[in-house]
DNA sequence: GAGTTTGAAACT
DNA sequence: CAGTTTCAAACTC
């Protein structure tokens, strides 16, 4: 129905605990604040502690450089312009994380 | 709307 | 590195 019912795709973030601070928010996942959509309580994610954000978001960063990263930095700047382009840019599924463990097949869901 | 389950991230 | 715990989202009722 043209009712917001759906809501569509899922732009906030319900985090309660952690404030999202960490990759369990969507919002953090998705590098970007949160708004009024998001159901999220305390949630450290906001303008207001773009500090603590930026803080939180480079600590991720560390512990995982990939997480946010869409897909992996070819950057191969040879300086040889020699190398047989072996650009094994890998399967760049678009997606990074470290591989789904699914078990129970639930996979197909939008986990 | 509330409750339950699963999946993954974080921590130990 | 592996195991465990926690957290949040998705699915279900």
């Amino acid at each position: 129905m043209a009712t917001k019912t759906n809501k569509d795709f899922r732009k906030g973030c319900k985090c309660k605990k952690s404030k999202c601070v960490k990759l369990y928010c969507d919002c953090f996942a998705g590098e970007f604040y949160c708004g009024e959509d998001c159901s999220c309580t305390e949630c450290f994610n906001r303008v207001e502690y773009e500090d603590t954000v930026e803080v939180a978001r480079e600590k991720i960063k560390v512990r995982d450089p990939l997480a946010f990263d869409p897909k992996i930095h070819p950057v191969v700047q040879s300086t040889r312009s020699h190398n047989e382009g072996g650009n094994q840019v890998m399967p760049v599924v678009g997606k990074h994380r470290k591989g789904c463990t699914c078990k129970n097949s639930m996979c197909f869901q939008l986990y």
